[in-house]
This record gives C-alpha cells, structure tokens and sequence, in this order.
RNA sequence: CGGGGAGUGGCUCAGCCUGGUAGAGCACCUGGUUCGGGACCAGGGGGUCGGAGGUUCAAAUCCUCUCUCCCCGACCA
C-alpha cells in the first residue's frame, strides 16, 4: 500500500523503479531466486498487452497453438548457434517420477526447435504453406542477474513461428511483424521504438537476421523491447522440415520466429513513470478512469455514491474500464495518491459541490494539476473523458519521442560518442567489424542495438575506425 | 560467478561491538471524531531476530556453513 513517497526517479532510477513494481502491486518477489509472481493489477496490465497484440496477430492469419513446455534435450543440439547461445543458461530435468530419465528435459528456453520436429511431421506440400502460428506461454532462461520484469528466470511472452516457401514470403514475414511490434508500441504503449537489424553479435541464436525495436528508458538506457528473427533454413534443415514444390522438387522451408515479453511492463514503467509513481497509457491501462467520491456525512454519502454510480455506469457503457473507489477510512488525498501511484489515467473527483453543480473535476495523471474546469454536465462527460483518453494517450507518446529526440546525439567522432552514450542514444557510423563493435562495448559499455529500418542515405566513416560506411547504427548502454 | 552492501512483526529500522530471554515508527484490527491532496485520539493483534549447525548456564548478539535480496561487472528478452 501506498503510504510513503517512493525515492526520486532522478536520484536513484534504480531503486525508483524496483520499489514502483511492488509498491504499485504490479509483481512481487518469489521464493525462488530470480522468480516473480505477477500480481493482479501486474497482469491486468499483461491482458491488455496481450488482447493488442492477439488481435494484430489474428488479423493478419495467424493461429494461437500450445507447444509443450518440456523439450528433449537432444533437439537443442540440432542447430549449431542455437546450442551454443542456449546451452549455458538452460533449465534441465533429468529425474521424473523418482527415475532418472534416459533423456534429460530441458525447459523450454524458447520453442524454435520442437516447433520444427512437428513441422517435419505435419508439412509435406508447398499446399501446406504458409504456416502461421503463435503462442502464449512462459519459458525459463537461467540468468545469471535478474530484475522484475525485464530479467526474470522464468518470463511470460509469446512466441510467434512460421513456415514459408520462399525466401522473400518469410523475409517479408519477419518484417511485417516487426512493424506490428511497432505500431503496438507507438499507438498502444506510447513508446516511440526504433526498428531495426541487429548486428551479427546480437543476433538471436539460430537466427540469420534479428530485428529488434529498441526503446530509450526514462535514464537514457535502451531496452529491447520486442523482436522478429528471419531464421532462413537454419532449423528447418536441423529438423528436416521440408516441402515438394508445385514442380515436384524436394525444399526445405524457410521460417521466422518472433516474440514480446512481460519484460514491455518494465518498459512502460521507465519510459513513462515519475517521482508519483506509474503514468500507464490509456490503451493499456487496467482502470483508464478512476472515480473518487468525497464526503463528509452520511447524507453527503449517499448523494455522493449515487451520483458516482451513475458516472461509473456511464463511462462503462461508452467502453471505458472505471475503477470506482468506495474504500472506506481512507481520506480523498489519500486516494489521489494510491491512484497516482497505479498510473490510472484519468481520475474524475465526485464531491458534493460538484454533484450540485452536475459537474465533475478531472484529473490528469500525465500533468500535474487539474483540468481547470469539469465538464458542465455529467451528459458530457463521457465524451470529454474520451477525448481526454485521446490526448493523454497522444500526448505521452509525443512526451516520451521528445526525451528521446532530445537524448539522441548523431555522433561523428569517437569523442562524442563517448559522451552521448553516458545519457542516451548515440547515432554513429560503424564499419560493421564485430572488432570495432566489441572494443566500443569495453570501452563505453555501450552496445549496437540496432541498424535503423529508416535512415538518411549518407556515406560516412567508422566513429572507431574510420572505414567507409553506408549507414548509421545506434548505440546505447542497455538494460 | 567475482567485488561491495544487507537480511530483526506487512514495511523502514534500532538493539549486536561489550551474550542475560525482543523494541520504535508506519501499516493492520476495534471504537469514536474526521474526510476537496497522504487525518487524529484511545484500545488491540502480530516477530522461535533468513535457515542449519556449533560455543555457552544462557545467543538477535560470538563462530562455521548455507539461502535470499540490492548495487557494480561478465551473460541475456
């Protein structure tokens, strides 16, 4: 429960945050090391992440399957990079029942490799082409350092896998759902995202090429905050998935595979979050109005509560998720704060005055203050607290972009790069050399996260080296 | 896994150095007064001091081992 004020996010970003995570009930610490438990208001959050994100994935054909979370140990070694990313931080059984098992089992990591022993079962046609699917699901990486939310042992997320015929049809694939990641980001979360291709050292374990979105948290820290791997034939010659082509020809497909996490709450957390607590995005929000009635006697009371109702069943009709707050023993401020706290939107205030006057105050969480003003009448209310919803959702988005435009430095030598990754983004040329990749990352802690998909055509030299260029990449310290 | 810090009612911590049988504030419960920005008074419940072992007449306190959390590094969504 809230009841102290939580460390300031400029002093001390860390314990800042650790301390909103619980404090807002959205995740605790579990027993086990590295665990957590996804408290209710935690996963609300998490629902709506996922109703978003289902509803683009079904859009655009894809199918929610479940793949089972024991995976035989064996099939991890199938594919040479995969094994040699995963092997070090995976979860194995090897007793069941009280018998040691002739095969260990290893907890998924990841489902890459018994999606494509079943592929090689169920695809024989070029007819059985494309397949489409996705699921939801948890899968445990042994991490050596965990943080709620953005690296847990055990994390929720879900898995998109799909199987192709050509090259171009899982190339295009691969990128239409990053562009689906991004504008989940971008309208849904008001998280402005870079898209784009990682470079070879940070590319997903199997993967041919991983793009990413990459998001500024509120320090100046990037975090990957979704990604689609285009997986060529890799594991579809590992588990011998493969296809007769309409002139009768012997393929192996080509797949994709691509995934967002719970880690995207912490996302919401840093880059919206302040010294108050949580700022959620409208879209996203469990409660996008919160209703506080104030009274003093009973009688008040009574007109108070009913008049709060009516509003709550009003905005409830017109589609909005309310939180009415009947908690008895704690004052209004008390509440303002709890609700601040949990990022709730938009808060209407309901006293007496304003019940005489058929008014209502509103609240902003994304500034501080109030709305001057309450709508004149409650008839109005549900069109001005959507159109509210709209701005906040707009205005957090604009909000967060200009941090990151403001915390993003096009650096042209080595010196400025330097300082630009102490706070934020450095934009820089780089020779594509994992050697001038790893000697940055030594140097300033700052690793490449991505190629930007969008970028001016420029030629230019290496920030470290100085061999030719073609584009930028982005540079930052990461979470 | 290396370096640093810390585990004492739900939370923040005091007590530990110098062993003597557990305390404060907040939270929680009850009653009353309050209520437009974190209310107040009175009464009450709750802790084998992270765990195991050892030393001792006696351990929160001393010793050994172990687990967990936080910060900094290596690994990563």
């Amino acid at each position: 429960m809230a009841d102290e004020k939580l460390p300031s996010r400029s002093e001390d970003f860390s314990e800042w945050y650790n301390q909103l995570v619980l404090r807002a009930e959205l995740a605790d610490y579990a027993p086990v090391r590295g665990c957590m438990v996804v408290r209710p208001y935690g996963w609300a959050l998490w629902e709506n992440i996922q109703q978003a994100l289902d509803r683009r994935f079904k859009a655009t054909g894809h199918e929610n399957v479940a793949f089972p979370l024991f995976i035989p140990r064996s099939f991890i070694d199938k594919e040479k990079h995969h094994v040699e990313g995963f092997s070090p931080e995976l979860a194995v059984v090897t007793i069941g029942g009280g018998e040691v098992l002739a095969e260990p089992l290893v907890v998924r990591p990841t489902s890459e490799t018994i999606v494509g022993h079943m592929w090689s079962k169920w695809i024989k046609s070029y007819r059985d082409l494309p397949v489409l699917m996705n699921q939801w699901n948890s899968v445990v990486r042994w991490e050596m350092r965990t943080k709620l939310f953005l690296r847990t042992l055990e994390f929720f997320w879900q898995e998109g896998h799909t199987a192709h015929a050509t090259r171009e049809e899982a190339e295009v694939e691969t990128r239409q759902m990053l562009d689906i990641y991004t504008d989940f980001a971008v309208n849904d979360a008001a998280i402005p995202v870079v898209p784009g291709r990682k470079s070879d050292s940070e590319k997903f374990a199997g993967a041919d090429i991983t793009y990413s979105i990459e998001a500024m948290m509120g320090d100046g820290k990037a975090l990957q905050a979704g990604t689609s791997h285009f997986l060529g034939q890799n594991f579809a010659e590992a588990f011998e998935v493969r296809y007769l082509d309409q002139g009768g020809q012997l393929q192996h497909c080509w797949t994709t595979s691509w995934g967002l996490s719970t880690r995207f709450i912490g996302a919401i957390i840093m880059v919206h979050g302040d010294d108050q607590g949580l700022v959620l995005p409208p879209k996203l929000a469990p409660f996008q109005v919160v209703v506080v009635p104030i009274y003093k006697s009973e009688e008040e009371k009574t007109v108070v509560l009913e008049a709060a109702r009516k509003v709550k069943t009003t905005l409830t009709a017109g589609g909005i998720r309310v939180k009415l707050d009947e908690r008895e023993g704690m004052s209004p401020g008390w509440k303002f704060n709890d609700w601040e706290m949990r990022g709730v939107p938009l808060r209407i205030e309901l006293g007496p005055k304003d019940v005489a006057k058929q008014s209502a105050m509103l609240a902003r969480r994304d500034r501080p203050g109030r709305e001057g003003k309450a709508p004149a009448a409650l008839d109005g209310l549900l069109q001005a607290v959507t159109a509210l919803l709209d701005e906040i959702q707009k205005a957090m988005h604009d909000r967060a972009l200009a941090f990151r435009q403001a915390h993003t430095h096009v650096s042209n030598s080595y010196d400025e790069f330097k300082s630009a990754v102490e706070t934020g983004f450095a934009s820089a040329h780089w020779c594509g050399s994992s050697e001038c990749e790893g000697r940055i990352k030594e140097e300033t802690k700052a690793t490449q996260r991505c190629i930007p998909m969008e970028q001016p055509r420029e030629t230019g030299a290496c920030v470290l080296c100085g061999k030719p260029s073609l584009e930028r990449a982005i540079f930052a310290r990461a979470y």
